[in-house]
DNA sequence: CCAGACGTTGTT
DNA sequence: GTCTGG
DNA sequence: CCAGACGTTGTT
DNA sequence: GTCTGG
């Protein structure tokens, strides 16, 4: 699944790296090696840009990185923990379900991170892996962009709107079952554009992983500093060897080569 | 009709 | 807001 | 996702 | 065991 990334990227470099302006307006905190649910994190988004009465341009599109609240809070959302719980949205029903239906059509993002964790558990010991693309891929240095939906929240009428994001899962594949059943979906560069579309209101094409990002993703053990979200740094994300008898995934053989 | 949910994950 | 269940 | 709390009363 | 907070 995908409960727990890492983004090293600031706003501008996101903006750079994404064609679009930076219109996080200095809210996030970055680089962040453990972004948890619950945090604000940037989202890339197409918009049809608005006049000064908030009518949109339905000829234009602008692509912005804004900040948004991880766990998506509906617009009928009585209250934020609502959005708590909706961190992750299944691509197999998320254009059926009503929490998710609206944004699946015309509210689709795009959630950069340089990695996500998943953990191994053995009895009561937990073991951290950082899934990231491989160094000596194309796509190295690269951010994975992780599918997301996104939506506004209003406290109360006329209130300052809240925006926040939940990232689509999908069932793993290849080596990736080794660690989980589920995964982050990623999207190719070249398919950000019509996933991104506020105009397409089918995603279904764009909800299956795609090879060559699945080739180009490493898994590497971390440390177990990670469980804990009051860590922060760039060590988070470097490889460890420790106890290897306790858990026996056997990297060399999981890894793409 | 009204009331209540609206979600995913893991674990057994 | 909209759908499901009673 | 994982970690950590989970509660009230009375006293200072 | 289950919920909340980060």
């Amino acid at each position: 699944m995908c409960g727990r990334y890492a983004l090293a990227k600031d706003p501008a470099g996101l903006a750079e790296e994404f064609d679009a302006r930076d219109a996080t307006d200095g809210a996030l905190d970055t680089p962040e090696y453990n972004v948890a649910p619950t945090l604000t994190i940037p989202g890339v988004v197409d918009r049809h840009p608005r006049d000064d009465d908030g009518t949109p341009d339905p000829s234009a599109v602008e692509r912005s990185v804004r900040a948004m609240r991880w766990g998506l809070v509906p617009s009928w959302a009585k209250d934020l923990s609502v959005g708590n719980r909706l961190i992750n949205a299944r691509a197999e029903s998320l254009t059926e379900k009503p929490a998710f239906r609206r944004a699946a059509a015309s509210r689709r993002c795009l959630v950069p991170a340089d990695g996500w964790y998943e953990w191994l558990r053995d009895g009561k010991h937990k073991t951290p892996y950082f899934m990231t693309f491989r160094a000596d891929s194309d796509l190295a240095g690269h951010s994975l962009a992780l599918a997301g939906l996104w939506e506004t929240w209003r406290p109360e009428k006329g209130a300052d709107p809240l925006v926040s994001t939940t990232i689509v899962t999908t069932d793993s594949a290849g080596p990736l079952t080794e660690v989980h059943h589920r995964m982050p979906l990623v999207i190719p560069a070249a398919r950000w554009a019509e996933w991104l579309d506020p105009d397409n209101d089918d995603p279904t094409d764009l909800l299956a992983p795609s090879e060559e990002i699945l080739a180009a993703i490493e898994m590497r053990q971390v440390s177990s500093k990670v469980n804990n979200v009051r860590n922060h740094g760039a060590e988070l994300v470097e490889e460890v060897h420790e106890v290897p008898e306790q858990q026996g995934l056997d990297l060399e053989a999981v890894n793409p080569s």
